[in-house]
DNA sequence: GCTTATAATGAAAGCGCTTACACAAAAAAG
DNA sequence: CTTTTTTGTGTAAGCGCTTTCATTATAAGC
């Protein structure tokens, strides 16, 4: 009843055999005879045994744990990262344990040392957006990490990070974004998030200027705005382009960095009376699950981030180091419809 | 350099000590000599050593990491509290694991088996609204968990449930937000959410009956509506109630079980032509970051919940069998007007 | 029936730590 | 200076498993 921690030489002796047919019978090796066990299994049931993680641990240098760094988990992005990341290590008998973003920072009490002393059999990084000083930075806390435990990329990595990872691919993901705004007639498209000291060529930034120059569309600096990934910042960003542009000027069609972003852009349109979509089209990225809420319903391009996560722990599992691409799907909302001032060249 | 995986032998050979010794300037022991703890220090350095928790775990029965069992994690209501439990957790040198609610469910393949063999320090259970079927489910298998671990819960709890616990009081919650809508004249005050079959006399239901009585209005069963806590059944359950009442009958005002079934409503009465707030005041609650980002902004109940996380792992460490509630903060956001057809009786 | 291959089991040595306990060296007390 | 404390270190016994290796019981081969 009480019995809570057995150990296996309890269950040993309640059977009436060794530690080591225990052991056998518990990882399902062959050579146990029925009756043994039989015996050994009723013990178990018995006493409630269960063996203990940490002691098979010791011995076989495996925890069966797995660790992931996200910078926010309230950001539904992240949640759903995670969630994919966490169903998908739990079909292999691995658990999942969440670690701040601030367990790189190799400064301070090194907290690195925390996911080091786990012993965990593997790390995934969500890597955001980096701003180049930080850069190398989080790149040496990886190689560092790497030497402890292998490591999965998730998101926006620089190329010359040598790590296996999965990722959509921003650029290509965001060119098509501009073809599709471009075929409903836009032509003042702005795009609004993300750092601007960069030099990955993978990056949004750089998709939508491919896709500006596929529409042989000029490249106006007034629509490219930084800002960070939240709402509070894509408002803000989005009150001061407006701000900033004469009406006549204003674009048609937004491109946001993400929802956050995207949501922050419709609450500045909206206290400004501008119509979404009669005079502005809007478009996000993440599909979040607030998006189809939104007023008017946010058209988002649906990353998979479920799947993204499930694929970095079979990665992080399997051992392959390869880098991986995640597709992806534009969800047509009431947020885009065609440019009404489409001027007929 | 490549020493990733020194152990304390090791350590123990570079500095010329004993492994004793290692271990106890590890731990920060007072008896040992400024000489002794320097040479260690620097082996430790040198060879880049973190002790293993794993080991460590073995000696001292004590794992330094606890669980959580949340319903779903895309529901930023659940990554709040994760994240308060998550970074409570870090500071006092906890790992936080996420596991699934099925982890609880006895059947199948005992899956509380995974739980029990990681040997946690405590476990952090979300309870949400349970149908009585499963009611007494969930409470055996918590109290069979409880045998291994210590368990705190958060959220609806059942009062016969005898476990030290964190939540909000969800009945005088309600209570209070049906006396802010009737002070503003609201006199047609609906309900959205939740399950039907229920005895928990501390739930909103109860509150909201509460607060009916205390501003002398009837109890229309038409507005109590019963829907699962996701936008989906808000929608639906709000379109049910709308089209099954002659609009002259509809509610002034409508009290959703929580954001998500909040943002359901506000999507149903938009479709209708309904103006919120003008003809409609509806009001939410966990205040989840999209909620000044909805048309209109949400008014919402800040239920603290990152600080409900924080408390429940600081419960689970201290062990104190408390019941506690945690307060709440009632955000006015456009969605809530006075009543404008109130009729001066 | 006796030898050899095969299957079933146990004894024992770790895994990398913590922690009595023992013991030597240094400090305080007489 | 001894004797008693105090302080600093080392030895060794676990913690609860896995795993090699040796050993015994059983089946197969001739």
């Amino acid at each position: 009843m009480g019995s809570d921690n057995a150990t296996i030489y309890d269950i040993a002796s309640e059977a009436g055999v060794s530690i080591a047919t225990v052991s056998r019978v518990l990882r399902g090796e062959a050579n146990v005879s029925p009756a043994t066990r039989e015996k050994v299994r009723q013990a178990i049931e018995r006493r409630n045994y269960r063996p203990s993680s940490i002691a098979r641990g010791l011995t076989s240098k495996t925890t069966h744990s797995l660790g992931i760094i996200l910078p926010k988990l309230l950001n539904p992005h992240y949640a759903m990262i995670f969630t994919g990341a966490q169903e998908e290590a739990r079909t292999h008998g691995y658990t999942m344990s969440l670690f701040p973003w601030a367990s790189l920072d190799t400064d301070a009490y090194n907290p690195a040392a925390m996911l080091i002393e786990r012993r965990l059999d593997g790390l995934i990084v969500c890597v955001e957006y980096l701003p180049p000083d930080h850069d190398e930075l989080v790149h040496d806390a990886l190689k560092t990490l790497r030497r402890f435990m292998p490591v999965v990329l998730i998101g926006c990595i620089p190329p010359w990070y040598d790590f296996p990872s999965v990722a959509n691919d921003n650029a290509a993901m965001t060119r098509k974004t501009v073809a599709y705004l471009t075929g409903m007639g836009h032509d003042r498209i702005a795009f609004i998030g993300g750092v601007q000291e960069d030099t990955d060529p993978r990056r949004r930034d750089v998709g939508y200027q491919q896709g500006l120059r596929d529409a042989r569309l000029p490249y106006t600096a007034s629509y490219r705005v930084f800002c960070k990934g939240t709402a509070e910042a894509g408002k803000q960003a989005m009150d001061d382009m407006l701000q900033s542009l004469k009406p006549c000027y204003w674009p048609t069609a937004v491109i946001a960095l993400n929802d956050l972003v995207a949501m922050g852009c419709l609450l500045s349109a909206r206290e400004r009376g501008i119509d979404v979509p009669g005079q502005l089209s809007v478009i996000g990225c993440d599909d979040l699950f607030c998006a189809p809420y939104l007023s008017p319903p946010l058209t988002s391009i649906n990353t998979h981030q479920q799947r993204t996560g499930a694929r970095a722990v079979q990665l992080l599992i399997s051992g392959e180091q390869k880098r991986e691409t995640v597709d992806w799907e534009l969800i047509e909302r009431a947020s885009c419809a065609p440019n009404r001032e489409a001027a007929p060249t």
